[in-house]
DNA sequence: CGCATACTGCAAAACGCTTTGCGCATCACA
DNA sequence: TGTGATGCGCAAAGCGTTTTGCAGTATGCG
């Protein structure tokens, strides 16, 4: 008797819990919302029917009623990807403690017509407010102004420099540069080159300057945030015979491609070369040897957006909301060390 | 002038459009559907000024009215996994080739209040549908199958006995178990212990048993799929003084969690011990040795349940919708091999 | 010229809910 | 008993669409 044979069955309205009750259809919303006082003894038979009936009321008519849905979106460009899974986890956690609902969606590293399709949920009411997170130069920047001069928007993971009225929450990508360069130049390097991620991103231009504070002159290449990026790159490195004895990953990732490449040419990590990543992905700690990284708390930039989204929505106004900078932290592993003596050198 | 300073603008209606066209609100509906013909000129007059406008219809409204959202829901344990990421992945490629819209929400694994919320989304109407990922054994499965009693559903990854007459989309889990322990048998191994995943489900009891066609008395031990729980169980069986040179793992992780301990032990991988995982995630082809593993196609199973889905929400019906069973493949890496003699033995 | 036959456009009725304006009891207090 | 306050329920007016029944204007054809 599943769906498979009896499609579609009309669900219940107001009106008919209101007509088994005996009251009006006014009655039974009073008691749904509080909004006025019922008579307890009326109120107990309608809430006993309610649950009977298993009585749900239907969003689109109440959202079209009360002009707020209680939903908010939240665009990434890969809900496959590790770190966007957890910034839409802490989101989903902050939404649901604010008992809100949130609506995850791919933008497919922002295709323009996925990007548009949710730009237009918001617009068609769909959802109150939007969470955006840039996975790269966004395509549809012009699209994102007209909806946030409208609509209640905040920016995850990225700021966007000319949407600077927006919102946004991210981490301390500056400093986590700096740590790491920091702690590499200790260990006695000299000669550095950073894996970057996307160029465009503020978030690598930031951790690019924050290592350059140690090493000025630091040859920066731009990955994609993938594996395989980070092993290329550092393929091209080792075939136009570039000289280093350390590797900045713009993350993780990229950073255990380019620990894949270097080991494949026959360099030790991190005898040969000191390898650092930052994101602080599970795996890094597990891969041999244990990888030296910056630690940002994801999850956080998830939760602190769809805080101050929906804080916004429920004030009327971003007017005195400011932007959440979180904190990161140097985690030492076993991928960065002093210069080994070369054996063969 | 972001929403910083200009809360909430009314958006447009199409009542608005149909006034500055000088033409009524049928008219511009029909315009926009195209299900009766209008006046070229008016048509191009009207569609010149909704761009102008930038007017968007209501989806509450038009829910409405016409009874679908277009929309389907994808509930999982957790977002940030890569498991269900991987899922969610395939079913929003496939919603958005159908022209329909996916709305992704964690369960936290299966966390009634929220597993409740999301029954709900199909019950207010909000969604037409929706796909079930069930993490371990379900907390509300009564609640499910109510919904499912007259919503449409379908199970992705896991079938559930229980609910038979709902179509599901699995992987050859038995098949896979088989293809492994046939490869681990023919290495000559004879001892074997299985690391498998929450006992309550189909995956995992139907991959045992494919395995213990080879290994009929292999012992099994369940983990939760996170790596820490192979590197536990391993770390019993040691303890225990438990004889085996090969393990199986449930998934990827916790093959990789379970190598990790075996080299805290001394043991070697391959030469002591085989380990074989299930999944081929990505970090599986590189982590050194790379493992051997069962490759499923994960975003197929997101894609085909959406397909499914939305097949049956078209026709009303999921009379004549049969189940997919997805085929595995098994990838020999490095973490296989014939024992080697123990040079300490 | 008269009568079907499109072709277009309008008014109005839902869809299911929230909210407001009223009115009828009931009650307290003088 | 009069007066004001309070409690509680109803009817009805939207919210922004889609869809249906009608009607007015051309057009085709004998």
């Amino acid at each position: 008797m599943f769906f498979v044979t009896e499609p579609n069955t009309k669900p219940w309205t107001m009106q008919q819990i209101a007509d088994a009750a005996g009251v009006s259809v006014t009655t039974v919303s009073h008691t749904m919302s509080g909004k006025r006082p019922v008579n307890p003894q009326t109120a107990l038979r309608i809430k006993r029917l309610i649950d009977e009936f298993g009585y749900v009321p239907d969003a689109g008519a109440r959202r079209l009623q009360s002009g707020r849905s209680r939903m908010i979106g939240l665009a990434v460009p890969d809900i496959s990807n590790w770190y966007f899974g957890r910034i839409a986890r802490g989101a989903e956690e902050m939404a649901d403690e604010l008992d809100y609902g949130l609506i995850v969606c791919s933008t497919f590293n922002s295709d323009p017509r996925r990007e548009k399709r949710y730009f237009n949920m918001v617009r068609t009411r769909m959802i109150d407010g939007l969470v955006y997170t840039a996975g790269r130069e966004m395509n549809e920047m012009n699209e994102l102004e007209k909806v946030a001069l409208s609509s209640p928007v905040v920016l995850a993971d990225e700021g966007i420099n000319r949407l600077s009225s927006i919102p946004w929450v991210t981490s301390e990508n500056f400093e986590g540069g700096r740590l790491a360069g920091a702690h590499v130049r200790e260990l006695g390097h000299t000669k550095a080159v950073i894996i970057g991620g996307f160029a465009g991103l503020n978030s690598t231009v930031e951790r690019v300057a924050g290592i350059r504070e140690f090493f000025p002159n630091a040859l920066v290449l731009n990955g994609d945030f993938e594996m395989q990026s980070g092993y290329d790159l550092v393929g091209d490195l080792l075939a136009n015979d570039v000289r280093f004895t350390a590797v900045f990953g713009g993350n993780d990732l990229m950073a255990i491609g380019a620990i894949k490449r270097l080991r494949e040419a026959g360099l030790r990590v991190p005898e040969d070369v000191t390898v650092v990543g930052f994101d602080d992905v599970e795996i890094a700690s597990v891969i041999t040897p244990a990888l030296t990284t910056v630690r940002q708390d994801v999850v956080s930039i998830g939760r602190n957006s769809a805080r101050l989204l929906i804080e916004g929505l429920e004030a009327g106004t971003f007017e005195g909301t400011s932007s959440v900078i979180l904190p990161v932290q140097l985690v030492v592993r076993a991928t960065s060390g002093p210069l080994a003596p070369d054996p063969r050198r």
